[in-house]
DNA sequence: AAATCTCCCTGTAGGC
DNA sequence: TGCCTACAGGGAGATT
């Protein structure tokens, strides 16, 4: 699934291809997503040009000049580059066709993913406005994470996942920060000292720099890729292992759930 | 304010 | 083999 690593991969990838190159067409095939695809969309598109790509958490931002697309890959989206011949499949809900024969394509089986418009100043908008720092920004500190916590009673685990304090960590790499770090995921935000504070920022901004490169070896053939991550499945320590031993010990790995997530931990390694 | 619960959706896995 | 059910999960919004 697309966790923040995932979507700066494709956000990378798509980049070069669309930057700069006007949309010469629109079409959507299923508006039903997390909130409906605006009937407009098209409209506020067709014509212009990409002045930019970025990325906030895991939002997709696409800088048209008179407004900003914005997209969201749920947990089962896709975006990738086909050539204008190729034939939508099943769940290919969007196509963005560009004045050079690509298209960029949207899928999500699930729809979980969203695709809006914001015509109106970025910082505003309701969906980004109350959004934490990047995780990989200099912002996101141990000074800051461990004021954020202090009297805080919700799990570690629960407290790293809320965008509102960091964005872009899911529920693998929370699973595999706090492993890292040596964390009980259940622990208290709050009972953190400021060692082990310093200790876990320090291991998330690891573990998705890691990831992240993992996907851009992803990234080289990410036209002709099916989208799946893949690569960093096999330097999971914990996520998807209950039952199985750990790395560091050979304790049999836990597994509870935290807020409707999956939690796995060994009970030996992280206190 | 903070913590917890609910819901959106479909592919996959497991039981029989 | 095929049908049925349970389950996974990002994250906003509602509820406690």
């Amino acid at each position: 699934m697309p966790e923040l690593p995932e979507v700066e991969t494709t956000r990378r990838g798509i980049e070069p291809h669309i930057l700069n190159r006007k949309i010469a067409n629109v079409v959507l095939r299923e508006r039903k997503l997390r909130w409906p695809v605006p009937a407009k969309l098209p409209a506020n598109l067709v014509g212009n040009s990409v002045q930019s790509v970025k990325r906030r958490a895991k939002y997709l931002l696409i800088d048209m000049g008179n407004g900003t697309l914005m997209i969201h890959l749920g947990m089962s989206g896709s975006l990738r580059i086909v050539p204008k011949s190729a034939l939508p499949e099943k769940h290919d809900h969007a196509d963005f066709q560009f004045d050079n024969d690509k298209i960029l394509r949207y899928r999500d089986p699930r729809k979980f993913g969203c695709i809006l418009w914001i015509a109106e100043d970025l910082n505003q908008h309701p969906l980004l406005s109350k959004l934490g720092p990047e995780p990989l920004a200099d912002e996101f500190d141990s000074d800051y994470l461990f004021a954020l916590s202090r009297k805080r009673k919700a799990p570690i685990k629960t407290f790293i996942m809320d965008g509102h304090m960091v964005v872009g960590v899911g529920n693998i790499y929370a699973n595999e920060a706090l492993f890292r770090a040596g964390i009980r995921p259940t622990r208290q935000a709050g009972s953190l000292s400021k060692v082990k504070t310093r200790l876990l920022v320090s291991t998330i901004k690891k573990v998705l720099a890691e990831a992240i490169q993992v996907g851009g070896t992803t990234l080289r053939d990410f036209i002709g890729g099916d989208g799946e991550p893949g690569y960093f499945k096999q330097s999971l320590a914990v996520y998807g292992r209950a039952g199985l031993p750990c790395v560091k010990c050979g304790g049999i790995l836990k597994e509870i759930r935290q807020g409707q997530r999956s939690t796995v931990y060994c009970g030996k390694c992280q206190r």
